[in-house]
DNA sequence: TGTACATCAGTGAACGCGCGTTCACTGATGTAC
DNA sequence: TGTACATCAGTGAACGCGCGTTCACTGATGTAC
């Protein structure tokens, strides 16, 4: 039953893209390892054979989530001033999409409070996911000495992942969609009057 | 073994009031009942002389936690002017203490991505709880139309929310600080400057 | 280039464990007379 | 007010279940000659 090298690579990102949905969809300890298998097409004995344990799988599955979710950011607003591209990437983040579809969204928003609980290397891969989408919201923010900005940066991605958090706890469909509303307005306003 | 109503009424009390330590300190799936009834001083079997399922227990832990949030943020800001009032409320939510201490802190802040998951009644208790503290802000916002002091304090409490939640995830003391510190004067300058 | 053997990806049964929930039982409390 | 009986809070064993993890086994792949 061995299988080429290629092919075992490929069973590993296999594992690791569908394990970074269900973590995303369901949580991570609601996610167990036997039914996630299966959905990639296998047996859960097979697990180890690609990792040592179900926490390195969460932390490895959190950081390529955190990757993908950047360079997509990213590359929707390169080239961009930015005084379009904040409102687009504020705008993309903060939306009823992106509140609909936790399965490919932002880890920070989809498992916020047990991230918080988690091991040291999935709470780094959470860390390096929030620095950097406060650095791509800091480089839209001119006439701002870098200090400022990186304050005011990380402020912002708190307010947009809190957002996203609380829309998808509300059950009324007229609050959850006033709070994305409200926070999008409100992130974008303190911006326009640099405060 | 039976108990007077009393004593039975004190004992639901107890077990309520350790239920909602533990499920803001460990996560609602990683606090057991048995281990919560044992630090209830009970056995895991009397569970059911008092809630139907963990589910009932999680809701109204969950409203308890909500309620004795908000009326102890009421207390401390009664019959202070709105300018005193604000800074007071945002900077004892957006606190290292509040960080340091979950298990008497928000629940939305604490368990945030799992009450999105939750059933009907825990997501109502954590709705009211948002709502709740949106319009303990809202209420000290002058010199604006209702509707948009309502919106604006939705986007404050979710920067509010999101700031603690990260700050608990970032292993870096430093960056979790700057967090705390970023948002908290993000806010306060937004509404000195009425945006 | 072809052959012999070691490697190891994947299978499926089994491990111990803790989970939420149920239940027969105990004996103090509450109630009806 | 005192007695007899029903109620029920709490105990602790047991239920089935899914969890993460281990392991003997299979057989195709990779490697050494």
């Amino acid at each position: 039953m061995r299988k080429s090298k290629a092919e075992t690579a490929k069973t590993r990102e296999r594992i690791l893209e569908v394990a970074s949905a269900q973590f995303l969809r369901h949580g991570i300890t609601e996610a167990g390892l036997a039914r996630l298998m299966r959905a990639a097409g296998l047996t859960h004995g097979g697990f180890y054979r690609h990792f040592v344990s179900k926490d390195q799988l969460v932390a490895e599955a959190c950081s390529r989530a955190v990757h993908s979710l950047m360079s997509g950011f990213e590359s929707q607003i390169e080239r961009k001033p930015p005084e379009q591209a904040l409102p687009l990437l504020v705008g993309k983040y903060i939306s009823r999409s992106h509140r609909d579809q936790p399965a490919t969204g932002c880890v920070l928003a989809a498992l916020g409070s047990e991230l918080a609980r988690a091991d040291a290397k999935t709470r780094e891969a959470a860390t390096e996911g929030f620095l950097g989408l406060s650095r791509l919201i800091a480089r839209q923010l001119k006439n701002m000495h870098a200090k400022k900005a990186e304050a005011q940066s990380m402020a912002i991605a708190a307010a947009m992942i809190g957002a996203i958090t609380l829309a998808r706890i509300v059950p009324d469909s007229r609050i959850s969609n006033s709070i994305l509303v409200g926070t999008r307005d409100h992130i974008l306003k303190s911006v326009r009057r640099k405060c």
